[in-house]
DNA sequence: TAATCTAGGACTTGTGAGGTCGTATATGAG
DNA sequence: CTCATATACGACCTCACAAGTCCTAGATTA
């Protein structure tokens, strides 16, 4: 469980690849790499340019290619664009009322808990993703400084 | 996305309320005070029992006791009791080839965020559902993004 | 022995992820 | 000019699985 959309996974196999090409690609030539149905790929990658996440180029020889660099996109903002708001409660957002949980016992601290999922996914870049290097900070356990805060 | 399932809420709950509770609780007990359908509670309150989370008084005033203290029991011990292993990829284990994957360009670095989420589950442990107690503001163990989330 | 509870297998149902199809449109090459 | 190659995108199909129901059996207490 709490595993992410096939889509999502896409989309960040995508971006990595992007990342580490110089030129742009295309939705079939990044699909057949890595077996993913095509037209598929092609929807997702629509959406990331939807998104903002990546440029595209219409006609032939045209393709995808990062919007900006690879440290400035992160796997938060990647996985947002294609699955929406990461959100480990049913509650969508901290304002909802899910009906049935008004009186829900754990809503808070499930809300902590997304909040710290979030970070760690805003603090991942898709340049991290593609040379697997781990970031320096990355090492410590959890150490997620305050204030993130996508917004 | 990154939600998790019904049934690991209803188990939260369940866990946080059995955490505040002296006694002993009955699948019935907790199903209508929080308004989840009996028998799907019963059927968790049972799957978290055989994982041996809660203790179970079979007959006539029975009923459910959490096996160890509310400290000793983490959210993650939960969320794998009722929905298994926590992944964030479809690739289960490290030592998996998920067939199509075998090319697959972000596993490690997903692995690692797996590895900060699963640590952020193992950390939150049932006491801190029930008691909502900022434990981020209060004593700081992880540093939450604690901002007021003033959504 | 009747009422209340857990235990658990078998079943039904609703939803949404995953995938497909069709069509329109942009663009470069020959 | 036209053909091959792209993106763009809405509509649709389908099928696995979460969510929920039903039924029966066995334990315990009053």
């Amino acid at each position: 469980m709490l595993r992410l959309s096939k889509k999502a996974d896409y989309a960040l196999m995508a971006m990595a690849h992007l990342a580490l090409k110089p030129g742009s690609a295309s939705a079939r030539e990044i699909a057949e790499k890595y077996e993913i149905p095509t037209e598929l790929m092609a929807k997702v990658l629509q959406r990331l340019a939807r998104h903002g996440l990546l440029t595209s180029q219409q006609g032939a020889r045209g393709g995808y290619t990062l919007a900006r660099t690879a440290t400035g996109i992160s796997v938060a903002d990647v996985i947002q664009a294609i699955d929406g708001p990461v959100s480990v409660t049913a509650c969508s957002t901290h304002g909802d009322r899910c009906g049935q949980f008004a009186k829900c016992n754990v809503r808070d601290p499930l809300w902590r808990i997304s909040d710290i999922i979030v970070s760690a996914l805003s603090k991942t870049m898709v340049s991290e993703l593609a040379n697997d290097v781990p970031a320096a900070v990355e090492r410590a356990p959890i150490q997620i400084a305050a204030a993130p805060v996508r917004a």
